[in-house]
DNA sequence: TATAAAAAAGAGTAAAAGGTCTTTTATTAT
DNA sequence: ATAATAAAAGACCTTTTACTCTTTTTTATA
């Protein structure tokens, strides 16, 4: 629920490349680093990371950089946190203690249960392209905080 | 969702304590420690914030040690939390943009806003008492993991 | 085929979180 | 009074996370 930096980095990038990126209008490590606010060669192993799973391209040389395919679009931000920092959120007891386990569930297992299920469950319907298409719609916004979005 | 050790400690330590202390009956930080399988000066600082915010009490000296009043066992996990470490989180939006706001939603808002809600309203619900009464009545369970359990 | 552009890789630094060890203070019982 | 006990306080250490700076590799194009 709380993602680290490096997730919650890889997610906002991924949707402003869902966004503003294409094969044919590659946007450049800098670019993404300076409109999203976040620094640069931090951003950029994580987006070194992201290409290496494939989930994202990328390109070197001379008007390269990163870019999505259509392909891309469909993954969930479940498998990207999956492929980010693993799933053990889920089962993880919200007390703290052990594993989770309903036999000797501690005494908020029951209710925190339904809400991993809920929010398991969000997570899997979100696709790139569900949130990108919300955007442009303006169905739901991704503020560029202070930083002036270009284009 | 994922507390800090301190939060995770003293949630546990707490629950301890309304279990096995009592005025009469009061825990030292040794025991306490090593019965949960925590850092003893770790937890002992922690021990101390609970006592000088009034969650627990303290005492110096021999037989000295901490417990809980009946007062005391009234509180509940979302007080617990705020004290330890604030409530940032509920107000703190899903993706990580600025602050979570309706006018501007981000592409999770709505469904995470109802489960921030659901799990807003479990924390403030089960009180250290409520938790204890689920343990003594063997509704819930909180084990020592491999630690052994004296009494 | 040299040059420049851009990502990839690597090494190193800084800050925050988590944990240990030592000293001080308060309390109780002898 | 004094010795023993236990929490409180403080200084320090370790690990992990976050971040920066430099060098290397790949590739397009002049
Ligand atoms: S045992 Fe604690 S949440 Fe399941
Ligand atoms: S704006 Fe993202 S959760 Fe509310």
């Amino acid at each position: 629920m709380f993602f680290s930096k490096p997730t919650e980095y890889a997610i906002r990038a991924i949707i402003y490349l869902s966004l503003h990126a294409s094969e044919e209008k590659k946007l450049g490590l800098k670019q993404i680093a300076s409109d999203l606010g976040f620094p640069e060669h931090y951003l950029g192993k994580i987006m070194q990371d992201l290409a290496k799973r494939n989930l994202i391209q990328s390109a070197k040389g001379p008007h390269g950089g990163f870019y999505m395919e259509e392909k891309d679009m469909e993954i969930s931000l479940l498998s990207l946190i999956d492929a980010l920092e693993g799933l053990q959120f889920f089962n993880t007891c919200g007390l703290g203690l052990h594993e989770c386990n309903e036999e000797k569930p501690c005494p908020i297992h029951k209710e925190y249960q339904i809400i991993k299920g809920n929010y398991y469950r969000l997570l899997s319907q979100k696709t790139i392209r569900s949130m990108r298409d919300d955007i442009e719609n303006e169905i739901a916004f991704m503020d560029l905080g202070h930083h002036a979005k270009k284009e």
